[in-house]
DNA sequence: CGCACCCCGT
């Protein structure tokens, strides 16, 4: 019989993913009641769990006489990674309550679920728990809780945890660096990438996605071809994330000619890799090219997602002409696209900027399962395009039928006030999300009111309203300011403000980033590259061993 | 006997 059970699970991991052989397993040590043994449990609820069915996990899991800490990290895990983190915690908890103690797999796992579902206080909690239980200075909590800080955006938090540990491993070296490379902090990152080869850990995959994506907003091309030359050298080049993200950073950084030659160097491009590439090429205005790349994908039997198919309606939505909206929007209905979100929201955009905003309406009118989200992007759709009334009186309906607004609504809303440039509707609206509806605003809620006061004139309110938010103030919320001060005919105030942070930040490159990308919006390139020239300056050749990075060619 | 942490697109 244990025979039998290794046979079938040899044939389990051969057909990848089976659910039938998966219940045969369970069957077989049912009968042979080798179920009593959590060691097959384990197995066979993580079998479940690949196979989506948490139903019957639990349900084994419930029958299991004595079950390990393994077993519970992997019903745990199984119903975390399918984001019921309800049960997740609630699995947990009654852990907590048994002989089992939870070990650092179990605390790795929730802290992971803290940040995916946006849970601060969750996480700090769970950072408690792995400190009271002696896990403080375990290699795989730490990365857990590095990423999972920085994913709440809580940059400062995650350093702290790298920085508590007297010998990171090579994971944890690169969530750190990923955490940098997350908010633009590139030069902190490539900091830590001389350092941990300084004391003797060779850098992986992982730890150049985390770099590259640093880069990619910096526009730092001769940097990102540096690395680009590292990638080559080491044969990273042929590992598909980092091929992806290195045509993302030559997309972001409009050389499309470079991003073009990475992904063709590539065996099997993914739809990330694609999608990135077919987004280079929209972004940067040469939408004929991302129309063609987006056929080609299709010829070759390729399956878009709802995010691609978004990028292609705001990429039809550059021609003058609806007809290959049209074309995208067939595709969509055919392959099921039409019930997301994103793909509603970017057909309103598509048909309202090819000046056919009575189909983009259509298409919320006909949409079958409107809730909250279709309005949401309805109201979003109108207000982009000046339609202020409309969307306050689908606001109103929403109210009427019995839904509940969101923090997405108020969004939508407040962007309406601020396209419109209704400062005292966009004052009184955020006031009765917080007050009436009691959501607590988040950043991009401040981003719409800094901006709605900052291009209202208010450029002194929009500040002092920054400067009573609790410290870490979001960059986003910053980069709001410092756009408005430009677009109201005030760089100067832009560039106080900006040297301010800078000032503040000395060691941070992304203020810096920010302010020329807002030069470069305006046409100001010598101002911009002089700041993007500031950034390396010199900066490079005070980390040890990098030197070569710049001005290395490829 | 063995679960695992870190990475890509608007």
């Amino acid at each position: 019989m244990l025979f039998q059970f290794q046979l079938l699970q040899s044939e389990l991991a051969r057909v990848y993913q089976s659910l039938s052989i998966t219940q045969q397993l369970h069957a077989l040590i049912v009968k042979t009641h080798l179920s009593n043994d959590p060691f097959y449990a384990t197995r066979i609820v993580r079998f479940y769990a690949i196979n989506g069915d948490l139903y019957s996990a639990r349900n084994l899991f419930d029958t299991s006489p004595n079950p390990s800490v393994y077993l519970w990290n992997s019903i745990i895990r199984a119903h975390s990674q399918a984001h019921k983190f309800g049960y997740a915690f609630s699995l947990f908890r009654k852990m907590l309550r048994t002989e089992i103690k939870p070990d650092n797999f179990t605390y790795a796992c929730i802290v992971r679920a803290c940040s995916e579902r946006l849970d601060l206080d969750g996480l700090k909690l769970a950072h408690g728990g792995v400190v009271v239980s002696g896990l403080g200075l375990d290699s795989i909590c730490s990365s857990a809780l590095v990423s999972a800080y920085s994913k709440l955006g809580l940059v400062d938090e995650a350093s702290k945890v790298f920085y508590g540990m007297p010998e990171p491993d090579l994971v944890l070296w690169n969530s750190m660096i990923s955490a940098y490379g997350n908010y633009g902090f590139w030069y902190e990152g490539l900091q830590l990438f001389s350092e941990m080869q300084h004391v003797g850990i060779w850098p992986d995959g992982y730890t150049l996605v985390g770099l590259l994506f640093g880069l990619a907003d910096s526009c730092l091309l001769s940097v990102g071809q540096g690395l680009h030359g590292f990638c080559l050298k080491s044969n990273f080049d042929s590992n598909a994330h980092v091929g992806s993200v290195l045509v993302t950073m030559y997309s972001r950084c409009k050389s499309m000619n470079y991003a073009y030659k990475v992904f063709s160097g590539l065996i099997q491009p993914d739809l990330v890799t694609w999608s990135a590439l077919i987004t280079g090429y929209s972004q940067s205005g040469d939408s004929e090219k991302a129309l063609r790349l987006f056929k080609k994908f299709n010829w070759e039997g390729k399956k878009a997602d709802s995010v691609l198919i978004a990028t292609m309606l705001a990429t039809a939505a550059q021609f003058a002409n609806v007809g290959s909206g049209k074309e995208i929007h067939a595709h969509c209905l055919r392959h099921g696209h039409e019930s997301h979100v994103k793909v509603c929201s970017a057909l309103i955009d598509m048909y309202s900027k090819s000046g056919f905003l009575g189909l983009g309406i259509s298409v919320f009118t006909i949409m079958s399962g409107r809730n909250i989200v279709s309005y949401n992007s309805l109201i979003l759709g109108l207000g982009l395009h000046g339609h202020a009334f409309q969307a306050f009186k689908k606001f109103d309906e929403i109210l009427e039928n019995g839904l509940i607004p969101d923090e997405c609504t108020f969004s939508a809303l407040l962007c309406t006030c601020c396209h419109a440039g209704l400062v005292k509707d966009g004052k009184s609206i955020f006031k009765r999300m917080t007050v009436e509806f009691g959501i607590q605003p988040r950043a991009e809620h401040y981003v719409h009111m800094v901006k709605l006061l900052g291009m209202g004139g208010e450029l002194e309110e929009a500040y002092n309203l920054i400067l009573s938010l609790p410290e870490p103030v979001d960059s986003g919320i910053w980069g709001a300011l410092l756009s408005c001060c430009d677009a109201c005919g005030n760089p100067e105030m832009a560039k106080s403000v900006a040297e301010r942070l800078i000032g503040n930040n000395p060691e941070s490159c992304s203020y810096r980033v920010m302010l020329s990308n807002i030069y470069a919006g305006y046409g100001r390139w010598d101002d911009a590259m002089k700041l993007r020239d500031d950034q390396t300056d010199g900066k490079l050749r005070k980390i040890p061993g990098l030197s070569w990075i710049e001005g290395s060619s490829l």
